[in-house]
DNA sequence: AGCACGCCGACT
DNA sequence: GTCGGCGTGCTC
């Protein structure tokens, strides 16, 4: 009897998010047969967790006094394929973490809450309006209860009203149609959903798409060619059309297998609007459900809902930011990543992923195509492409007939100011004149500067006092609508003080300018402009961004002022101008990507200018006019920046040419993060690979100290990036070993040095 | 990461 | 006399 138990016995080892990298093993003693991939419910230490499922075996090497028993199981939900289980394996992997520190955080919090398993998967229940109640309905109700006679119109207007969309409607739905029920007014029903209606043979209708151009159609003809692991590169200047290239390779795959699955990757929330209104434009034939979004500004109800559309195959289309590439997608046949040179793609908090990167493993890991589209790819992209590692694909027009890419001006301060020309405010006179002409032909401007606030400092002209923020190494912003000074670090704030704290003196002023300040100065420089501003800060309310943009889309402005919120994606028709303010002080940057991100960004602005036809200008403020960044930008050539920078990167050993990893600790004191950094490289010198590698002298952070947390880094630089992966998996359980109390995490691939 | 247990200062 | 500081140790 015995025997036949242990030999029937069913262990699982389960992962759980968890910093330990270990899988967990479990009995398993419940009715439902375990299967890898399955989420499970298990007590650990002296709390419940949900897991998931990595193996399933007959033995456990867990002596048998401490394992315990799974304590419920999750078997509604169809177990996460192996797949995805390697592509989170793979992550943890790459990334040096555990895996249950992938995958867990991965899932929506929904399906982690073991309470809320039930009602996920229970089948939908629906209320049906019967004859008894059509009669009575409208009339039985008092006058001036709209929620209840909305309930009741809106039972009447479809054949059954699923209780989710009733309780939307009206708070306390269910007691009420409960009651009507019992009236015998309404009928519960549960079940399937009414199925889809049938897919039409073709999505589209090719004849009334908009007729593509010969690059367009080679690119949209190479992709939708494409039957393995296939890598592009899509090469397009703002505005040549690289959407529509997307649309046609969509309309490609749904259309040729009525099962596949497409991924969209976008690197804002801000940019998911309209690509969703396009997508359900374009392919209207679709059921409403087969597009979903995914990114961190939905409700957590939405959000489970869209994943289980993906993960049972429903989503057609899923739509998102960096977070979705993590998404369950069982039949996911093409990836697009829109503007993959965007550092947004990059995670920087927790599991430190790049987006990008693992859209490239997973297409490999799929054999499937992924598009990468950037009019300013990013230098990793550019150079795997140089190397014919994936396949370019350029769009040199724009798309538009007659919309020809704007001419670049360089206003030199220097010289302005020799001249002794008149600015206002730190904007030059030729900028200004530009904005009153665009003002008196009812075209708009667009003026860029990246720095939110009114000055990033505020100082006293008598001792030189400086705001500076009481728990970071940073001066304080001021913020003039809010009446604060606020840390753009940590979030502190305080009122604007009247006087200098150190001396008394009334004097102190703000010093250089950020958007709010350059806002006040436009609608007094340009008088009789409508002037918005859009950064962080005026679209901190959920959704207000939208509300903005459409403002402008509406005409109802005249100049938009804003940070690189304003750069990106919006198809703005009647920008005619860009400024663009304060570029200068990434010219000389420590980081060595600064020059390739201001390259991007600039690009990027610059492409808000004539889109629909009208000629377009963009004027650059700066003191260095000669900067061959700028030329480069005047000439609109990605690709003589692009190859000289590599060349440059190349002469200095710099990514792509070398891998790079980053230790970093956060300690009470920076002697205490110093001390940790230096024991820890001590520790990696003797260990597999490390001999390959280098080891830099560990730094304080530039902001040092954030939160009153002190901060430091150790870089680490390695030509081969198997060898580095080997060194830093050899090292985890020796940072581990490590006493101190610190907080420290390796990042692999940093994009910010 | 949580959440315990475990030994030393200022309070009902 | 306890409440609670955070050091360190464990979680199948």
């Amino acid at each position: 009897m015995r025997a036949a138990q242990r030999m029937n016995a069913v262990f699982v080892r389960v992962a759980l998010d968890h910093p330990l990298p270990t899988l967990f093993d479990y009995r398993y003693e419940l009715a439902p047969v375990p299967a890898p991939g399955l989420l499970v419910r298990v007590p650990f230490g002296r709390r419940d967790v949900v897991g998931l499922i990595c193996e399933v075996t007959s033995q456990s090497d867990v002596p048998a006094d401490k394992l315990r028993a799974v304590a419920a199981i999750c078997d509604s939900c169809a177990p996460l394929s192996d797949e995805w289980r390697a592509l989170a394996a793979f992550a943890a992997e790459y990334y040096q973490r555990g895996l249950g520190e992938v995958a867990l955080p991965a899932l929506p919090q929904a399906l982690r809450d073991p309470s809320r398993w039930a009602r996920l998967f229970a089948p939908e229940e629906r209320y049906r309006l019967l004859p008894a109640g059509r009669a009575a309905l409208p009339d039985a109700l008092p006058a001036r209860a709209s929620a209840l006679r909305r309930l009741a119109d809106a039972l009447a207007a479809q054949p059954a009203l699923a209780a989710a969309e009733a309780r939307a409607l009206h708070p306390k739905a269910s007691a009420t149609l409960d009651e009507w029920r019992s009236l015998g007014w309404v009928a519960l029903e549960t079940g399937p959903e009414t199925p889809d209606l049938a897919q039409p043979p073709a999505l589209t209708d090719d004849a009334l798409l908009p007729h593509l151009t010969p690059e367009q159609q080679q690119a949209v003809d190479s992709i939708t060619a494409a039957r393995d692991f296939a890598p592009f590169l899509l090469h397009g200047v703002t505005g040549s059309g690289k959407t529509e290239v997307y649309l046609h390779a969509l309309a490609g795959l749904l259309n040729a297998r009525p099962d596949a699955q497409a991924l969209v990757l976008v690197p804002e929330i801000n940019l998911t609007p309209q690509f969703e209104a396009a997508f359900r434009t374009r392919f209207a034939a679709l059921p409403e459900n087969a597009i979903v979004t995914m990114h961190s500004g939905l409700a957590e109800g939405e959000r489970v809902r869209n994943w289980l559309a993906a993960h049972t195959g429903r989503a057609r289309i899923v739509l998102g930011t960096r977070l979705a590439i993590l998404a369950s997608l069982p039949k996911l046949a093409l990836i697009v990543v829109d503007e993959e040179h965007d550092p947004a793609y990059k995670q920087q908090e927790g599991l430190r992923y790049s987006a990008r990167d693992l859209a490239i493993y997973r297409a490999k890991q799929l054999a499937i195509p992924v598009v990468l589209g950037s009019a300013t790819p990013s230098l990793e992209s550019w150079w795997q492409a140089d190397q014919g590692r994936y396949t370019r694909l350029t769009l040199s027009r724009r798309a538009v007939a007659d919309a020809v890419l704007p001419s670049v001006k360089l206003i030199d301060l220097e010289e302005e100011r020799r001249r002794g020309r008149a600015s206002i405010e730190g904007l030059s006179g030729p900028l200004v004149t530009a904005l009153k002409a665009r003002l008196e032909r009812s075209e708009q401007s667009l003026v860029f500067l990246n720095r939110r606030g009114y000055a990033p400092i505020l100082s006293c002209d008598a001792c030189g006092w400086v705001a500076g923020c009481p728990r970071c190494s940073a001066y304080v912003v001021l913020h003039k609508p809010e009446r604060t000074l606020r840390c753009h670090h940590c979030g502190w704030e305080s009122r604007i003080p009247k006087s200098c704290p150190d001396c008394g003196n009334v004097d102190i002023a703000p010093m250089g300018r950020g958007t709010q300040r350059v806002e006040e100065t436009l609608a007094s420089a340009v008088p009789g402009a409508r002037v918005l501003r859009i950064d962080a800060d005026s679209t901190r309310r959920k959704g207000s961004a939208q509300a903005l943009f459409s403002d402008v889309h509406a005409g109802e402005v005249d100049i938009l002022v804003g940070t690189q919120m304003i750069a990106k994606g919006h198809d703005f028709q009647r920008v005619t101008l860009v400024g663009v303010l304060n570029a200068d002080t990434a010219l000389f940057s420590h980081d060595f990507r600064a020059s390739e991100r201001l390259f991007a960004q600039l690009m990027q602005v610059s492409g808000r200018a004539g889109r629909s036809g009208l000629p377009g200008e963009v004027m650059i403020q700066t003191r260095y006019p000669r900067h061959a960044l700028y030329h480069a930008l005047a000439r609109h050539d990605y690709v003589g920046f692009a190859n000289s920078t590599l060349a440059e990167r190349r002469d200095a050993q710099l990514p792509p040419f070398v891998y790079q990893a980053l230790l970093r600790a956060e300690g009470r004191t920076l002697e205490a993060a110093l001390a940790f950094l230096q024991q820890a490289a001590a520790a990696l010198a003797p260990l597999p690979g490390a001999d390959r590698v280098t080891v830099y002298d560990a730094v304080p952070l530039t902001v040092v100290k954030v939160f009153n947390v002190h901060r430091a880094q150790l870089l680490l630089e390695c030509a081969s990036r198997a060898a580095l992966q080997t060194a830093l998996r050899a090292w985890q359980p020796a940072l581990r070993s490590l006493k101190g109390v610190l907080r420290w995490a390796v990042e692999v691939d940093p994009l910010d040095i």
